[in-house]
DNA sequence: TTTTACTTCGTTTTT
DNA sequence: CGAAGTAAAA
C-alpha cells in the first residue's frame, strides 16, 4: 500500500508522468492539489529527483503555504529545498540578486496601486495632461496591460505613432517607467516583467535558473498572463519538464491580463505535451455539479468537459427571493444560525459569496446583530490603510532614500510646515544637481533661497539619518515603535480624526505585531525583506481556516476554497453579471462573469443557497434588477423554488421611502447628474429586463401555443434534439418536458426554451 | 500654508 | 452614499 493508491486512474497518470510537458485540465474539486503534491513526492521518492531542482508556483501565499505543508507531510527528506512560491515572490528572490544588471539597486521598493496612482498624478501635473480626458485609472490600466503583454515603452510608442491620443499614453508610460527607475521602485507588473527582461538580457543568469529548476509546476495556470507565461516558458525551455494545472472554466482574471490562450494553446507551444483531464469531482453533490455544468455550458470556446461525482444527488439548490438587501442579509444570517443550532453545523462550514465588496457591509451588520462570528475577506487591504501606509512610508524612506513617493507622503506628517513651495524648490535643486529629493533635503542648508524652510527640514533629516545609523541594532518592530513614539503619531491620529483614532492606533499596533511575527519566522530578518513581504500579501492570505467563523468574501477571493454551505448573495442581473459587462459589446465579458458563477457554485460541497433582492441600493441609488441570467441557466428541476415568471417594472417602482423610512429628499432632488453615457435607472430596468428575455407587460397574457406537441421531435440551441414527453399549459406559459438524446430529461418553459420542431 | 465647505465622480473583480 | 478633489477663507 503506497500513498499513490488513493489516486484515481487519471490522477495517477498525472503523478507518474514526470518528464516532458504536461497539461492537466483539472475541473473544480477534482483534487489537483493532491495531484501536485503527490507528484512532487513521486519525483523525489520514486524518481530520485533532487528536491533542490523543483519549483512549484502558485498565485497566492496562502496556496503556497498549504502546498508546502502538504508536501512536507508526504516527503520525508529535503522538502525545504523545494521552491514553493508565488510568481511574485519567486521573481523577487531572483531580482534581489540580479537586478543590478538592469540598472536598479538591489534595495528597490515595491509600489502598490496607491503609489502608482501618486506617480501618475505627478506626471499628469508635470506634463499638463488633463485628467478629465485622460483618467489616471485608464492610464494606469493601459500601462499595466502593456506590461502584462510584455509591450515595452519603445514598442508602445511605435504602436502609438500617428494617434495623438495614444501618443499621450505612450508619453505617460515612458515618464512612469523613468520615474520608477529614478525612485528605485518596481510595481507589481514590473516584478514579473523585469525578471523576464533579466532572463532575456543575461543568458548566464537564465541558464543558472534553468539548471536549478529542472522540474516546474504551475498551479492555477488559467490565470497566467503573457508575461508570466513567458517567464515559465523561458525557465522550462531547457529541460521541458513543465507541468501546468488549470481549468479554463475558472479563468476569472482576464481583467488583470490573464490570457486564456495560454491554456487553450499550450499544446501549440509544447507540441509533445500530454494532456490529462480530471473530471471526477470529490467535493460536491451531483445537483450542485449539474447546476455548474448547466451554467458553464452557455459559454463558447471552452475545452469540453463535464464534472461528475459518485456522491449522489444531494439536496436541491435553495433559491430565495427578497424585497431588498436587508431582508436578504437577515435571511442569510438567520439561516446560518439555524444550521448551527439545529443541524450541528459549524460557523466555519458556511461562506457567503458576493460579486462586489460593497455587499459585505449589510451582511456584516446583520451578522453582528445576530451575534454570529464572521470574518470579512478583502475590502481595503490592511496594508493600504492610511495609518499603516504612513508608517511604512517612514520605513521605506529609511530603507530606500530614493523612494520619492514614500518621502513625499511623510515629509509633512505630522505637520512640520514643509509645504508644496518648499518641496518645489528642493525638487529644482535635486534636478539641477542630479541627486534625489532626499539628498537635496540633506543639503538644504546650502540651498539658496531656502530661508526659514531649511530649519524645518533639518530635524526631519536628522530623524531619518538617526534611524539609518541604528538600523542594525534595531529589530523591525523596535524600529516601528521608536518611529511611532518619536513623531508622536498617536497624537497626530487623534488630531486627524478623533472618531477613528482608536481603530487606527490598533492597526499600528497590529503592524508591530506583524513585524514581531516576521522577526520570529525568518532566519535573517531585514527591513528590506519585511517591506517586500508586506507589499506582496493578499487579503486571502490572512484567512485562518481554524477560526470557527462564517466567511464573507467576493467570488474572486473564494477561488480555491470549499465550504459545506455556500450562499451566493445578490444574484441579480446588473449586479451579477455586473452592469458593465451586460452593456459591454464584448460577449467575452459576460462569459467571464459566467465563469465566476461557475467558480461560486462549485465552492459548495453539500448545500447551495442562491439569494436575490428585488430592490437594492447601489451607490446611493435604488435599483430594481431582474433575477440573474445565471440562475435562469440552472435547470428548474434542480431548485427548490420556481423562478419568477417575469414582472412588470412599473408595478414595482418607487415605494422606497416607506421601505427605508427615508425622507423624500432623495426623490425631490432634481436629477442633474443624468448624462448621455449613464442613463436613468428606470431606463436601465427596461433594458436589463429585455436582455434577460423578459418583455414588458406580457406576463399576464395567455401564452402563445407552441408549434410542437407531445411525442414530437424538437431541437434546442444548447441541448440538441429530443422528444417532447409532456406539455402542460400554465397561466403564463407552457411548461415543456423534453427528453434530449444527449442530455436527458429537462423541464423548461416554452418561451425561454425557444424549441423548434424538427 | 492650512483649514473648511462645497462639488464631483464613480464601482466589478486584485497578485 | 462616500471618497476625493477644488476653491475659497483664515
Amino acid at each position: 500500500m503506497s500513498i499513490y493508491d488513493t489516486l484515481n486512474k487519471e490522477q495517477k497518470q498525472a503523478v507518474m508522468t514526470t518528464s516532458g510537458p504536461l497539461l492537466l485540465l483539472a475541473g473544480a474539486g477534482s483534487g489537483k492539489t493532491r495531484v501536485l503534491t503527490h507528484r512532487i513526492a513521486y519525483l523525489i521518492d520514486q524518481m530520485g529527483v533532487n528536491p533542490w531542482n523543483i519549483l512549484a508556483i502558485t498565485f497566492t501565499n496562502k496556496a503556497a503555504g498549504e502546498m508546502r505543508e502538504r508536501v512536507d507531510q508526504l516527503v520525508g527528506f529535503g522538502a525545504d529545498q523545494i521552491w514553493v512560491s508565488t510568481f511574485h515572490s519567486a521573481c523577487m528572490r531572483i531580482l534581489r540578486r540580479y537586478i543590478d544588471r538592469l540598472g536598479f539597486d538591489s534595495g528597490f521598493t515595491i509600489y502598490d496601486t496607491d503609489d502608482q496612482k501618486t506617480v501618475i498624478k505627478g506626471i499628469c501635473k508635470r506634463l499638463n495632461i488633463d485628467t478629465k480626458i485622460y483618467r489616471e485609472k485608464a492610464l494606469l490600466g493601459a500601462i499595466s496591460s502593456a506590461k502584462d503583454s510584455l509591450t515595452d515603452v519603445r514598442e508602445y510608442e511605435i504602436g502609438a505613432a500617428g494617434d495623438s491620443s495614444k501618443a499621450v499614453y505612450a508619453k505617460v508610460y515612458r515618464e512612469y517607467q523613468e520615474t520608477l527607475q529614478k525612485n528605485n521602485a518596481l510595481d507589481f507588473d514590473d516584478i514579473i516583467v523585469k525578471t523576464v527582461e533579466l532572463f532575456k538580457n543575461c543568458p548566464d543568469v537564465l541558464d543558472q535558473y534553468q539548471e536549478r529548476f529542472r522540474y516546474i509546476m504551475v498551479d492555477e495556470y488559467q490565470d497566467t498572463n503573457t508575461a508570466q507565461f513567458e517567464l515559465v516558458r523561458l525557465l522550462a525551455e531547457k529541460y521541458r519538464n513543465l507541468c501546468v494545472v488549470g481549468d479554463d472554466d475558472q479563468s476569472i482574471y482576464r481583467f488583470r491580463g490573464a490570457n486564456i490562450r495560454n491554456i487553450l494553446e499550450f499544446e501549440q507551444y509544447f507540441p509533445e505535451a500530454l494532456v490529462i483531464k480530471l473530471e471526477q469531482n470529490y467535493r460536491s453533490t451531483q445537483s450542485i455539479l449539474d447546476a455548474a455544468n448547466a451554467v458553464i455550458s452557455n459559454n463558447v470556446g471552452r475545452k469540453d468537459k463535464a464534472l461528475w461525482t459518485d456522491r449522489g444527488a444531494g439536496s436541491r439548490i435553495h433559491l430565495r427571493q427578497f424585497d431588498n438587501a436587508y431582508e436578504e442579509a437577515e435571511f442569510i444570517a438567520g439561516d446560518v444560525a439555524r444550521r448551527v443550532k439545529k443541524e450541528g453545523a459549524q460557523y466555519r462550514d458556511c461562506a457567503v459569496l458576493y460579486r462586489t465588496n460593497a455587499q459585505a457591509r449589510l451582511l456584516e451588520e446583520r451578522m453582528i446583530l445576530e451575534g454570529i462570528p464572521y470574518n470579512v475577506v478583502g475590502g481595503t487591504n490592511f496594508y493600504a490603510r492610511m495609518e499603516v501606509k504612513d508608517i511604512l512610508a517612514y520605513l521605506k524612506t529609511i530603507d530606500n532614500g530614493r523612494d520619492e513617493v514614500a518621502l513625499r507622503r511623510i515629509v509633512n506628517i505630522p505637520k512640520r510646515g514643509i509645504g508644496a513651495a518648499t518641496l518645489d524648490k528642493l525638487e529644482d535643486y535635486a534636478q539641477l544637481h542630479e541627486i534625489s529629493l532626499y539628498d537635496a533635503m540633506r543639503e538644504a542648508d546650502d540651498i539658496m533661497g531656502m530661508g526659514k524652510a531649511a530649519a524645518k527640514i533639518r530635524p526631519f533629516v536628522h530623524l531619518i539619518e538617526g534611524y539609518r545609523k541604528r538600523l542594525r541594532e534595531l529589530t523591525v518592530a523596535e524600529l516601528i515603535s521608536a518611529v511611532v513614539s518619536e513623531i508622536d503619531y498617536g497624537r497626530y491620529l487623534q488630531d486627524y480624526d478623533d472618531e477613528s483614532c482608536e481603530d487606527r492606533i490598533e492597526n499600528v499596533d497590529e503592524l508591530i505585531t506583524k513585524a514581531v511575527s516576521y522577526q520570529d519566522t525568518h532566519e535573517e530578518p531585514s527591513l528590506t525583506e519585511f517591506l517586500e513581504e508586506v507589499a506582496l500579501v493578499a487579503e486571502i492570505d490572512n484567512v485562518d481556516g481554524s477560526d470557527d467563523r462564517v466567511l464573507l468574501l467576493t467570488l474572486h477571493s473564494a477561488k480555491g476554497l470549499e465550504f459545506p454551505n455556500v450562499y451566493l448573495a445578490g444574484m441579480e442581473d446588473g449586479l451579477f453579471p455586473s452592469y458593465m459587462t451586460i452593456v459591454s459589446d464584448d460577449p467575452e465579458d459576460v462569459e467571464e462573469e459566467r465563469r465566476l458563477a461557475y467558480v461560486g457554485i462549485t465552492r459548495a460541497m453539500n448545500e447551495l443557497t442562491l439569494t436575490y433582492a428585488k430592490m437594492r441600493m447601489i451607490r446611493g441609488e435604488t435599483q430594481y434588477n431582474p433575477i440573474s441570467r445565471f440562475v435562469r441557466e440552472i435547470p428548474a428541476a434542480l431548485m427548490d423554488n420556481t423562478l419568477p415568471q417575469g414582472r412588470r417594472p412599473d408595478s414595482l417602482l418607487p415605494d422606497r421611502d416607506t421601505v427605508f423610512g427615508l425622507r423624500p429628499k432623495a426623490v425631490l432632488r432634481p436629477k442633474t447628474t443624468a448624462k448621455a453615457d449613464r442613463p436613468f435607472i428606470a431606463r436601465e430596468i427596461g433594458s436589463l429586463n429585455r436582455l434577460a428575455g423578459i418583455s414588458k407587460g406580457m406576463p399576464d397574457r395567455a401564452p402563445e401555443d407552441p408549434e410542437y406537441g407531445e411525442g414530437e421531435r424538437v431541437t434546442h440551441v444548447k441541448y440538441g434534439e429530443g422528444t417532447v414527453t409532456k406539455l402542460e399549459k400554465e397561466p403564463r406559459d407552457y411548461k415543456v418536458t423534453v427528453n434530449f438524446d444527449k442530455y436527458g430529461q429537462k423541464i423548461m418553459y416554452a418561451s425561454f426554451a425557444k424549441l423548434k420542431r424538427v
